[in-house]
DNA sequence: CCAAAAGTGTTGAGTCTACACCCATGC
DNA sequence: GCATGGGTGTAGACTCAACACTTTTGG
């Protein structure tokens, strides 16, 4: 992984700051976590105004997109490793650019230039993250006044073309949570198999049969039975397992 | 589909051209048709080169992502309602943009400018396209002297990373020809089981059981079979067919 | 001892695959 | 008739979902 830095923006005039980016191209972060029986999101609610977003960014001249894309996660969440797929560019019109400028309007003391590319359309390349959710540090970045997780059920509707895009997002996770390893960066490195049942159950919106999930699970391979139990809650100890593929699909 | 229209290189100077797209993002068909036994590919052949390309184009700035796509395969093929689905966007660095200057600076008669956008990185957004081969008039455009098929397993190698979105494109069909109607813009209106079977061969790459597939794909639906049958060949007429959902997820 | 959760096994339905047989057509 | 390709059926392997039983733990 080369050149992860984060980038903040560092004062006016927006001109300035926008000039180190590629034009006309974003990433957009759906970045999943997993706590209690919920699979959550992170978002980033504006100064100023009862909006909420994803976790974006810009593409550095000299930056990957996936690069770009580590480098929102990194920003926002503190994490440098992390599963991130790129599932969908949206470039449709309509996206709302004229609400950005509104939004940007408030957290400048000048009214920014109408001709700027941020307000004109932008191609925004979609990415899903898949985080543990202890492990995170959520930031806000200068232009919100918070960054925080929402359960992905019930979220507060977001602007531009967001809620679509989390749409996206979740159906590509539901279509490649059939691999060995899937979910691994979702969970703590130790988990039990009801854990893992759970989560895979949040993902997909149904139930599945504790029997027969377990069966899948161990003969698939990818994951491995520990010695320990967790011990301490009501009941019999469950089993701890960890994955033996780290990260399903994370090549670096 | 709204705004459909293929835009020509009008003459210098290229800066005017350019002017008219959105900056840094560009469009990438794989274009397979089927004829034969082979999938084929749409490539273009440059100008005073021995270089080929998928064909490509640019996104007016009053053009959805998708639109620009159809834009781009109507140039091309002369076809309107294609089936064309985006499969990724690649943007790593090193797509060897400076090739590219060398590229365009062969049809000009004045050096193009260093900074254009067109010679720095840019973003590409990969569609792959089916087509029925019989329909298309490959149609050149003012950079390249050819427009025609090549046999998708053994084209002549492509300029930039085109090869890699060759392989992208071919996997995400492999993964999508698993659903009703598939493959029917591959093939005329009308057509025999061994055909639609040589179809899924030459995508999935390996052969497939006669009378397995005969009766998955009529288990399936999304087909129905015509009274007559297809005379002429030697040994027994074969039964037409004709898909009943006419494109697989072409939405208007 | 009881309730609740966790681990393991079995059975039947449905699906996929390999293969055998018959039909039509040109030579 | 016979070689070749096209249409249909069947038996076995495999997969998957439904379900029963046992074990562990706290109260």
């Amino acid at each position: 992984m080369a050149n992860i830095r984060p980038i903040q923006f560092p004062g006016e005039p927006l001109e300035k700051w926008l000039a180190q980016f590629m034009p006309h191209v974003s990433i957009d972060c759906v970045v999943f976590g997993f706590h209690g029986a919920d699979l959550q999101l992170l978002l980033l609610k504006w100064k100023g105004a009862d909006t909420w977003t994803l976790p974006g960014g810009f593409l550095g001249h000299r930056q990957s997109v996936d690069d770009a894309a580590h480098g929102v996660l990194q920003a926002r969440t503190g994490l440098r490793r992390v599963h991130l797929r790129q599932f969908h560019a949206f470039g449709d019109l309509g996206r709302k650019e004229a609400n950005g400028r509104r939004l940007f309007r408030k957290n400048l003391r000048d009214a920014p230039r109408r001709d700027l590319w941020l307000f004109q359309r932008v191609v925004s390349i979609g990415y899903y993250a898949l985080v543990d959710i202890r492990k995170v540090r959520p930031t806000a970045d200068a232009w919100t006044d918070s960054c925080a997780w929402y359960p992905a059920g019930s979220h507060p509707p977001l602007a531009y073309d967001h809620d679509r895009i989390v749409e996206g997002a979740w159906e590509a996770l539901r279509a490649a949570i059939d691999v060995p390893g899937a979910g691994a960066s979702l969970l703590p490195e130790r988990f039990t198999m009801p854990e893992l049942q759970c989560l895979h159950e949040a993902i997909l919106g149904r139930r599945l049969d504790r029997r027969n999930f377990q069966k899948r699970m161990l003969e698939r391979g990818g994951i491995e039975r520990l010695q320990e139990r967790r011990t301490g809650g009501a009941h019999r100890a469950p089993y701890l397992y960890r994955f033996t593929v780290p990260h399903a699909g994370l090549d670096f």
